[in-house]
DNA sequence: TTGACACACCTAGGCACTCTAGGTATTATG
DNA sequence: CATAATACCTAGAGTGCCTAGGTGTGTCAA
């Protein structure tokens, strides 16, 4: 990977949450989009996109359902629930503020401290 | 804390980095300014900075020496070294590349996608 | 037909790092 | 004289990404 793991903690979440939102969608296809829509910088393993999924259905934020694809391969969708597109809300809005402080930090223009 | 442990992960070293870089800091002082820079969106625990000061020490990344303060208090002053430097310059663009990255996928604007 | 590969799901265990929660010692303050 | 702030430290808990394995189907070339 290009990144470092570390980096990825607590984004997973959020960005998974995101994906299903926008409409259902299964695990192989978001490990793809993810890969597609970072212009291949990250690129999820399934051991990690797998049991968050889980993680999210356990804590009532997706919900799954089974279905085909075309070709007969069983497939697992992914909705997101209501209280899921409140968290969602929530973690971007942390994502955000967690980005903008590490900047103030990492690039501080000279002179900009308080 | 205002944000997940999780999202801090692989950001506490280079920001520590890039605060040394700027002069020699002690931990202490580090938790501080941290606190100030971000407008007390971060706070960092002691149990959190003082293993990655020895870590980035062990790694050759910073060096430390003890100082005192006017008050006579035992100061370990940390300062970034040639390595440090070059691995700051590293995992900051690497933060940067990530940040775009996630910020692609979780504020995608409608049809933005390649 | 058979081997390889992409699709599509799953899980156990390792690992690394943040946090909790404690500790020591000095100085300042009420 | 007790409390708090300063200033350092560490062991252990918890958590989640990754490694590395597994199952089964569909497709395509040799």
């Amino acid at each position: 990977m290009t990144y470092d793991a570390d980096l990825m903690r607590g984004v997973v979440q959020p960005m998974v949450l995101q994906l299903v939102s926008e409409r259902a969608m299964y695990g192989y296809e978001i490990i793809k989009i993810v890969h597609e829509r970072t212009k291949k910088a990250l690129e999820w393993k399934e051991g990690t996109l797998y049991p968050c999924l889980h993680r999210l259905e356990g804590a009532g934020l997706v919900k799954s359902q089974w279905g085909a694809s075309e070709a007969g391969r069983r497939r697992k969708y992914y909705a997101i629930t209501k209280t899921g597109l409140a968290t969602l809300k929530k973690q971007a809005g942390e994502w955000s503020s967690f980005a903008s402080a590490v900047n103030a930090v990492l690039f501080a223009t000279a002179g900009a401290s308080a």
